[in-house]
DNA sequence: GCCTGCTAATTGACATGTCAATCAGGAGTG
DNA sequence: CACTCCTGATTGACATGTCAATTAGCAGGC
């Protein structure tokens, strides 16, 4: 698409070095972030932060029950994806499948009273940990920055997407 | 949280719902933007971004080779995180392994024309992806406070570390 | 030469993620 | 009802990542 051009920079031209330099440290930060935390978790909890997605949006639906395709929904992934770690978190106890009331084709999925537990037990050390790693590192403007760039960052690729 | 705090906050205390919206905010769209980079590669140049990393550490070395746990430190990877991908580009031919005149324990990795090949056809259309879901997100200001965020948020990880 | 311990790298088991294919049950139309 | 298409969800094959164990060779002390 040729687009009406930008006051700013062309937009057809490649980053210059500097606007790679920050790039890059950003993707690695953040995927160093994640990676910390994860091992973080998993030792006070034995839980990952995808566990930990998963039964929190339990915890905070009605029922603690939720259909597969609104869990999916809620904490935006691939279906395929959801299944795959239904299916483990349920061979750990953590979650029960079973058949949708409503829709034979549907799954409900409900937190179990072990999920619930281990769910309570990782949520102060969680919240913890994002605040050593993550808050405590910013200065009260950079947060605020950090939180308008990734909306500046997600408002953009959501409107690629639909282009 | 009613707290008369000083000039910085409690590090005590676990983060406001602000801040963990900030958090939530920042972490999925770094996530969102991996992932939408990494399919957009794997179309335009059947490489993924870490196959782009370890060539582009190769294409930058000496001779085009480098000794595995230098390519290791050089990437940031662990080791076998490194010999697991490197076993798989070696099935691709991008890359080739062999003994280290110097040190029998040793492997220097090689780039073949192929792997050359492919890093220099993927190079563009990774720089422009870059260009594209980043760099033209975001305002010049927010350009450099992501990358002032990102040193901030590195150098406090890497302080952890030695705690 | 023989221990002991260190370093380089790989391996195996397993967790996680993606993609495409599949299965089963609606739902609309003739 | 028969046909076709859509939706909900799972599955299998495979790519990727982590962790712990293993293989192999170097190096120092005795």
């Amino acid at each position: 698409m040729t687009k009406a051009t930008p006051h700013r920079r062309s937009r057809r031209q490649l980053p210059t070095a500097d606007e790679l330099r920050i790039w890059r440290d950003f993707i690695e930060t953040a995927e160093a972030l994640r990676s910390r935390l994860a091992s973080r978790l998993q030792v006070e909890s034995s839980l990952s932060p995808s566990d930990y997605a998963v039964l929190l949006a339990l915890s905070e639906a009605q029922d603690r029950q939720l259909r597969s395709s609104e869990l999916a929904a809620h904490i935006g992934w691939e279906r395929s994806r959801l299944s795959h770690h239904l299916g483990r978190m349920e061979r750990r106890g953590l979650i029960r499948r079973q058949e949708c009331a409503t829709d034979p084709r549907g799954a409900e999925v409900h937190l179990t009273p072990s999920g619930a537990e281990a769910f309570r037990g990782s949520t102060v050390p969680h919240l913890r940990a994002i605040r050593e790693f993550f808050v405590d590192a910013l200065t009260p403007e950079q947060l605020r920055a950090a939180g308008e760039i990734a909306a500046a960052l997600r408002v953009h690729l959501d409107a690629r997407d639909k282009e």
